[in-house]
DNA sequence: TGAATAAAGTACGAAATCGAACTAGAGAGG
DNA sequence: CCTCTCTAGTTCGATTTCGTACTTTATTCA
C-alpha cells in the first residue's frame, strides 16, 4: 500500500502556506511594538499568560518546538527586559521556573492590543465554524508531526 | 459594530498553531539533508522548481514574505553551493534573475524524497477534502494578512 | 529633457537561532 | 552507597535573519 501522492503534495502545500502565514504574523508582531518584542518573545509571554503557571525552560521549548538553547536565549532576554523572572525549581535542582512578571503581562497585552484589531478584521470575512475547523485540523497535523519529530 | 472577540481569538490561535507547525517543518527539513539545506533555502529551491521560471530576488522575497536583505543572503548562499545561478535581468538593469541549476533541482528533490514519506504518513489519517479545505483556508488567511501588512 | 522620486539590490552591524560540547543534578542498578 | 546513565540548562561558535543606510538604474512629470 503506497501513500497517496496527492495527499503528500497537499500536506507539503499546507506546510508551505503555514510558513508564509507565520512570516506574516512575525512581521505583524515585530512591527507592533511598543515593547520591541520579537515573535518568539511574544509567543512565550502569551503562552505563560494563557497557562497562568510557571514553566521550566524545557517545557517552553517543547511547547514552541524550539531547541532548548534557543529558549535559554529567549528567556534570558525576557528576564533582562524584566518581563519574566527566573526561580530555582524546588523539585529539581537542575531546573528553573520561568514566571511571568506584571510588566511582562502588560507588555504582552499591549502588543496584543495592537494586533487584535487586525486579527478581528481578518476574521470578518470568515465563518466561525470554518475557522475552528481549520484550527483543529492544523492542531491535529501538529500532533502527528510532533510524533514523528527527527532525533 | 465591534469585531467578534471569539473570531479574534480563533485567528490568533490559528497563527499560533501555524507557527508551531512551521517549526516542526523546519526541523524536518534541516535534519533531512544530505545537502544541509536550511528551511529557507529549501523553500526557495522548491518555489523555483514549481514555477519552472527564473525569478528576481524581490519576487522570491515577496513570495516567501521575507525581507529582501534576507533573500540576498539566501540566494548568495545557494549560489555559493551551486544550486542557483544569478544572471542580469535583460529587462531591468537594477535587477537580477535567479535560475535553478540542475544541481539545485537535484538537491531539492533529494530533500523532498526524505520528507515526502513522512508527509505521506501524516496525511494518512486525514480526509483529502478536509486537507484541501484547510489548505485553501490558510491561503485565504494569507491573502487577507498580506493585504494588511505593516509598512 | 532634466530633476525629483521610486525601485532593486547590496553592505554592514546587531540580534536571533541553533548544534556540539559541557556542567551539574537526578535516577537506576548493583 | 556508588557507579553509570540520563536529564536540565548553559556556553560557545557558526550561521541566519533583518533593519538602516547606501548605490545604481528606472520612472514620473513638469
Amino acid at each position: 500500500m503506497t501513500t497517496d501522492p496527492g495527499k503528500t503534495r497537499l500536506i507539503i502545500a499546507i506546510l508551505t502556506e503555514a510558513g508564509i502565514l507565520t512570516q506574516l504574523a512575525r512581521a505583524w508582531i515585530e512591527h507592533a511594538g511598543p515593547d520591541g518584542l520579537t515573535y518568539a518573545q511574544f509567543s512565550v509571554l502569551m503562552h505563560l499568560t494563557r497557562l497562568q503557571t510557571r514553566q521550566t525552560p524545557l517545557q517552553l521549548a517543547r511547547a514552541h518546538q524550539l531547541p532548548k538553547t534557543t529558549m535559554t536565549h529567549i528567556v534570558a532576554t525576557l528576564e533582562k527586559k524584566g518581563f519574566v523572572s527566573m526561580e530555582p525549581n524546588p523539585d529539581d535542582g537542575r531546573s528553573k521556573l520561568v514566571a511571568l512578571t506584571a510588566a511582562g503581562e502588560a507588555a504582552a497585552q499591549r502588543t496584543l492590543d495592537v494586533v487584535a484589531p487586525l486579527a478581528g478584521q481578518i476574521g470578518e470575512g470568515f465563518d466561525m465554524e470554518d475557522l475552528e475547523a481549520t484550527r483543529a485540523r492544523i492542531a491535529e497535523l501538529r500532533v502527528e508531526m510532533d510524533a514523528r519529530r527527527p532525533e
